[in-house]
DNA sequence: TTATAATGTCAGTACTGACAGACAATGCTG
DNA sequence: CAGCATTGTCTGTCAGTACTGACATTATAA
């Protein structure tokens, strides 16, 4: 990786994120860390004082909901499968984006205090997000919605499911594309929603 | 845990697996194993050699594919709905009996070669096994397949999203039970595959 | 140019963790 | 009881690993 055009906290912050989502927190040095952001031990130590200090910083980098909120305010047009696709794609979009920051709590080997309810109060507002959006679209007559918040629920776990097992280079199910799932998907819940 | 009623093999491979799940291969000592197994680190060490050895040792008590083969062969009726929540049930038996060993391989922070492969390997032959069922009941005019492996796969993961969320003590959704999970999106999946 | 801030170097401390050897104690088994 | 296997204890080695302090060097900006 190249950080070379960024400022010494930025590439630490960077480098450990990289390093820890790949081999977790215990099997990465902080030695390692600074060579990798291309800078001696010693400035790191400086900037964040401890090793552990240095992955808080990095996770306060986690954002997700304000986008989230965004999609369904503005971008959502009332065909339900239209819709699922859009939300599909934003949530992939941001789950990526923060890819290696949910691996890393994926492993939580360390028990940071709040880092799992961080990185879990986001997809919660989504769930809410959900429901209430398959609730309005029954109300429009549709989609049918016996249980619309374990609906939404269910929809959310097979892009989780996609995202987590795409998560390790995407080569576990061979021959099977994030996008073509993304299209397959938002197809088979349309129909299961439809009236 | 209480490992007393077992040999001293087992104990410790059960407290490696238990431990090495919460806290990661890197995050748990020898030395707290061999305490909660109950015996010191030398007979740890006397049985196993190293570490690495005692962790793949453990690894060998993953098990899988035959019962998902089975269950294909004999129980299923023939009925979409009831067969996927049969599938459904039966999948989360066996991650559920082997949650501990997933766990590590999904946190994965050793390189031990083969790892991933041995889990997935199982995973990869359910899919095969779900999308063939799609295929024959297509044939009987039970369901509509345009593409029946990224059907399957989307199915499998709702089923994977699922129980990865659930990992993590299940809490992570409040008011979410995996029971009534499977119930939920068995139906929608038979309602969205039906003719 | 000069003062100041940011970084590097290097040696070192304190601690931890995987693993080994020697020997004693305990069990089981014939 | 005698013999053998299993375990415990204690002590030790060796290689990391987070983190520090003293001092030198470079970059930046007034």
């Amino acid at each position: 990786m190249d950080y070379s055009h960024l400022g010494s906290r930025d590439r630490l912050l960077l480098a450990a994120i990289h390093l820890i989502a790949e081999r977790g927190y215990h099997g990465v040095t902080t030695q390692e860390i600074a060579s990798a952001a291309g800078l001696s031990e010693k400035t790191l130590f400086r900037h964040f004082g401890t090793k552990q200090n240095l992955l808080e910083s990095a996770f306060d980098r986690y954002h997700y909901a304000e986008e989230m909120r965004l999609l369904f305010k503005e971008k959502l047009v009332g065909d339900l499968e239209k819709d699922l696709l859009s939300i599909s794609k934003t949530y992939h979009e941001i789950m990526n984006r923060n890819r290696k920051l949910i691996q890393i709590s994926i492993k939580d080997e360390v028990q940071l205090p709040g880092f799992k309810e961080r990185t879990m109060h986001h997809p919660l507002q989504l769930l809410d997000f959900l429901a209430n959006y398959l609730v309005e679209m029954e109300k429009k007559g549709k989609a049918v919605c016996a249980d619309p918040k374990l609906q939404a629920f269910t929809f959310m776990m097979s892009q989780f499911g996609a995202f987590v097992n795409d998560l390790e280079a995407g080569r576990n199910y061979p021959g099977i594309e994030l996008e073509s799932f993304m299209q397959e998907s938002t197809k088979l819940f349309a129909k299961a929603l439809a009236p």
